[in-house]
DNA sequence: AAAGCTTGTGCGCTATAACGCACAACGCTT
DNA sequence: AAGCGTTGTGCGTTATAGCGCACAAGCTTT
């Protein structure tokens, strides 16, 4: 038989704090017998409900609702994943799309006199950009920004933005794309 | 009269995709005499209902359920928050703790010879390591790994690790904390 | 103007969430 | 062994989720 999150989440939150269903009813104002029902799957709780569970537990009801895995650990070495990008522009994948994170991070290279522009990614896309080293340039809102080695910004990329390098150096920028919650499942590559 | 996450975003979900309650009630499979109670607030949905509504719309939960307001736009220059740690590490804040996000990123500086240990995160904290440049170590799992300029490395800060830089130069980091949602509330310093 | 179609709301009925309470089972104390 | 307290389950009752259907209102077509 296979359980639900909400089955696993609540159990799971009960046994950490150490609290039987009598306890758990007084805390959360939920019912004993709807937590039990509720842990054995034989009701589906309302949203009423749950907030009842999330804010007696003070947790978010995310963290009642959704099946938590565990985000694997990583190495990237400094020689992984360098593709070209339309012939000129290289970047890495630092970290590859993480669903759990809703992120990944890329290293960007533009050389002297490289621009590109970035299409709109899909509503509510944010993005951030550190440069590693040298002198280059971020378009947002119809406009140009200068950045120098150690600036940061970050901002909305669901609009047109791009970057360039009119300097005679190579510049290189950290760039880490987080997706929000409603448009994971449109990520572009 | 203030509407619930679950009423604003119901009805964002239809207009965007341009349907009316009866074409919604098909797409979902939840009636549309319930679908217009929810928009009303005239009813809480079970969480078998909102799964319908996840489903028939191919959008996470969460996207129903939570408020999702706006991760605002932001410039980090170079000299920005730089701090001492410690009496010698010295960290920036490149960007702040952002509660949407649930993630924070650093600049650290390890001049030769300094090193860190730090407490272990709670729960489920995932952290990014991405050497900007120069030579250092970062301790896991009581092994300390060997990172030079452009390596990186994502490991589960909820165990003790640390960094050192045993070379005879300067090193510095782009140091991302990732906060799982059970964990965003209880965020150390 | 009349007819037809679409849209959202309200109503009454059915199904089920949510509850209080009783009780079986278990563990601990006397 | 008997008594007491704790824990989780099941039952019957109440409240409400969820539904099909009718209908008012608005818009479009004939």
């Amino acid at each position: 038989m296979t359980k639900t999150p909400i089955q696993l989440n609540l159990r799971a939150a009960r046994a950490k704090a150490g609290l039987s269903l009598s306890k758990t009813a007084e805390l959360t104002g939920v019912s004993k017998a709807m937590l039990g029902q509720i842990e054995r799957g034989e009701s589906s709780p309302t949203l009423a409900t749950l907030w009842k569970l999330a804010k007696g537990f003070h947790l978010p009801l995310t963290a009642l609702i959704e099946d938590l895995a565990q985000t694997p650990e990583t190495a990237s070495p400094a020689q992984n994943h360098v593709v070209a990008l339309q012939g000129s522009i290289r970047f890495r994948t630092v970290f590859a799309f993480d669903p759990i994170l809703g992120a990944e991070s890329f290293l960007l290279t533009l050389e002297a006199g490289q621009s590109h522009v970035s299409q709109p990614h899909d509503t509510g896309v944010i993005e951030d950009v550190f440069v590693v080293s040298g002198e280059m340039e971020l378009l947002r809102n119809e406009k140009w920004h200068r950045l120098q080695t150690g600036d940061a910004m970050r901002f909305h990329a669901d609009q047109s933005h791009g970057y360039r390098n009119l300097s005679d150096g190579t510049a290189q920028f950290y760039n880490t794309i987080h997706y929000p919650k409603t448009g994971v499942f449109t990520r572009p590559s």
